[in-house]
DNA sequence: CTGGGGACGGGGCCC
DNA sequence: CGGGCCCCGTCCCCA
């Protein structure tokens, strides 16, 4: 091209733009030309032509030597490419336009809720703003449903002002929150993957990014590399082959098991995350890279209930400052010590491999979820034997799906979609197995008669609940109070309401008091019980459990509720104790705990029902994992 | 606080 | 492999 001998020192060089032309897209530092076909006398062409790609020519006319001369572009005889034309104002006039949209409500397509605040927005201006949307909404196939489902996303764990914030963010490239809210808008950043608004508020923060265990370096590598790897690595392939992050891969996941958006404290797998996690785990991370789809892959955690996006009441525990969608993977008992062989993306043989048979690998590997669980169980010969089937990965939550085409309705969990509606009444349903059931509401349909009474239910399980009544069975007991119930979740909520421990306080005690110096008549009770003042004591906050692994702490070294002169009896009738009150009570000491069900173990064997999945030893192997689980986290936070 | 009903999500089995 | 159906565990709500 002759123009191009012309130097460019004229030309001005401002930010890259991009300009699509027949050949393709291409980057263009050029913005300011004077247009060959513009009328424009001056450089103010207001149709500034960029970029030379795709049939336009840039000419230099005018005598170089005396400084005068510009350039100009013209279009190349016969070439059929085009001139990209830049409209400065659009995008403005675009957002804006969207943004009046969401004000009306015009076209919205998703509405976030946060706390009882509704926010109609659209999906694709949340999925562009977003990374936590841009990812829940990418997988969907269409924009799922036909891209016109109409979706509720509820955001509890982002205060309803720091939504409003993000949202006016996200219409109006405008960031206004008072300095007080600062903290709330840079968690809701994080969460939703808004990085810059992110960046911006821990800058006014003034807090440090950096990411756990990485250098700055470390990011600027993985973020930089070439986008082509994204494609021609699958997902499996880089969680495996980044081997040297496992270490803090496995404390984030452990970290991240208490789901983030669901710290529900009942949950078997999120109970390690008390509110004060929501606390404490303010952002002191880095928040995601811009190449956020870089990001993606190198993000390696599991876990989230992906209920939690849905459900009210159920808050954020941001842990880290990472969101447990951007960091959660499967809760891979121990990682394979080489990559899967294929290919894959998801739902592939290696993620079978991780969910089935390494489950069971390694000493420290503990199965958390029930599914897990089950499929443990399943292998060693306990409980169903589970089929053959190709578990896949939720791209969202990462959560290993069991089962042929599941996914699809896991998806809707986070999607918030509910594409089955009952015709009589309008409710939706994210399952079509649940509209039936709910049409039976409409059609008098109970098709589980009670054999004992004239009871009918909607539900099978519903009759199983209700002949436990009849039975009168009460296989559920409290270990503290022994207090007993028929279905499992009452005893669940029994224990964490602690009124068994009320009671206990207000009962009177038979016999023999606990003598003043601690020690109770050994001949009143098959089991001598400073454990239940233990147990007590432990559901306050001025327990310390510690003392019992310290050999006691009292002022005659030893715990004033054990027995004089034998300490480690005490000791050990102790944690037999504390085994009792499960994971839950002992906030941070998950070794006594093991300690506990270690000793009490044998004893209590033959007493129990060992293959019973809702025994008390059932409940005490969960909350074994539930401490393991906890354990790990901190061991692996000290091999750091 | 407890009992009971219902909703919801996940897994297994089968077609 | 997708979907239907069923069962299960968990949670929420209400009386």
């Amino acid at each position: 091209m002759d123009a191009m001998r012309h130097p460019l020192p004229r030309l001005q060089l401002t930010v890259p733009v991009p300009i699509k032309t027949g050949k393709g897209v291409f980057w263009s530092r050029l913005v300011r030309w004077m247009c060959h076909h513009c009328t424009e006398p001056s450089g103010h062409c207001v149709n500034t032509v960029i970029g030379w790609p795709g049939g336009c020519q840039l000419l230099w006319e005018g005598d170089e030597e005396q400084g005068g001369g510009i350039w100009r572009v013209a279009m190349s005889p016969g070439e059929d490419g085009l001139i990209g034309i830049p409209f400065p104002e659009h995008s403005n006039e675009l957002l804006s336009h969207l943004n009046d949209q969401r004000r009306t409500g015009l076209l919205c397509d998703l509405t976030l809720t946060s706390r009882g605040a509704r926010y109609p927005t659209h999906r694709s201006v949340m999925a562009a703003v977003s990374l936590y949307f841009r990812r829940l909404f990418g997988t969907e196939e269409g924009g799922g449903e036909g891209g016109g489902g109409f979706s509720v996303c509820q955001l509890d764990c982002v205060a309803p002002d720091a939504l409003d914030a993000l949202l006016e963010f996200a219409y109006t490239a405008t960031l206004t929150i008072p300095s007080s809210g600062m903290r709330d808008v840079l968690r809701g950043a994080q969460l939703l993957g808004i990085q810059c608004v992110a960046d911006a508020c821990r800058e006014i923060l003034g807090e440090k990014a950096e990411a756990e265990g990485e250098t700055a370096e470390e990011q600027r590598i993985q973020y930089a590399a070439p986008k082509r790897m994204l494609v021609g690595e699958s997902y499996v392939q880089k969680v495996s082959r980044r081997k040297t992050d496992r270490k803090r891969v496995k404390k984030v996941e452990l970290n991240h098991r208490s789901s983030f958006f669901n710290p529900s404290p009942a949950s078997p797998i999120s109970h390690s995350s008390p509110a004060s996690d929501s606390l404490r785990s303010l952002p002191s991370t880095q928040p995601p890279s811009p190449e956020q789809e870089e990001l993606f892959i190198k993000s390696e955690q599991q876990n989230g209930d992906p209920r939690s996006m849905r459900e009210p009441g159920r808050g954020a525990t941001p842990n880290g400052g990472h969101p447990h969608w951007l960091h959660d993977r499967p809760r891979i008992a121990q990682p394979p010590p080489v990559p899967p062989p294929n290919d894959k993306l998801l739902g592939n043989d290696g993620v079978e491999g991780f969910g089935e048979d390494r489950m069971l690998m390694g000493s420290t590997s503990v199965p958390t979820s029930v599914a897990e669980r089950g499929a443990a169980a399943s292998a060693v010969g306990g409980g169903r034997k589970r089929k053959s089937q190709t578990p896949q990965q939720c791209p969202v939550c990462q959560k290993i799906i069991h089962g042929a085409g599941k996914l699809p309705r896991h998806m809707r969990t986070h999607t918030g979609e509910k594409p089955f509606q009952c015709s009589a009444c309008g409710v939706r349903f994210t399952r079509n197995d649940k509209l039936k059931i709910h049409m039976r509401k409409h059609t008098g349909e109970r098709p589980y008669p009670c054999p004992h009474c004239t009871a009918r239910f909607l539900h099978s399980y519903d009759l199983k609940n209700h002949l436990s009544l009849h039975s009168g069975a009460r296989p559920f007991e409290c270990p503290l109070c022994h207090k007993a119930f028929a279905r499992e979740d009452h005893l669940q909520r029994h224990r964490k309401g602690h009124s068994c421990l009320e009671m206990r306080t207000r009962r009177p005690r038979r016999g023999p008091e606990v003598m003043e110096d601690g020690r109770e008549d050994e001949g009143r009770r098959e089991q001598p019980n400073p454990l239940e003042a233990l147990s007590s004591q432990a559901h306050t906050s001025v327990f310390h459990p510690h003392m019992l692994l310290d050999g006691g702490s009292g002022p005659s070294g030893a715990h004033p509720l054990m027995f004089p002169g034998d300490v480690e009896r005490g000791r050990s009738l102790a944690l037999q104790a504390l085994a009792q009150l499960g994971p839950h009570r002992l906030g941070g000491y998950p070794e006594l705990f093991l300690r506990g069900l270690e000793l009490r173990g044998s004893r209590e064997a033959e007493v129990e029902d060992p293959g019973g999945t809702h025994s008390p030893a059932a409940l005490r192997d969960r909350w074994a994992d539930e401490v393991e689980e906890e354990i790990g986290d901190e061991e692996v936070e000290e091999e750091e």
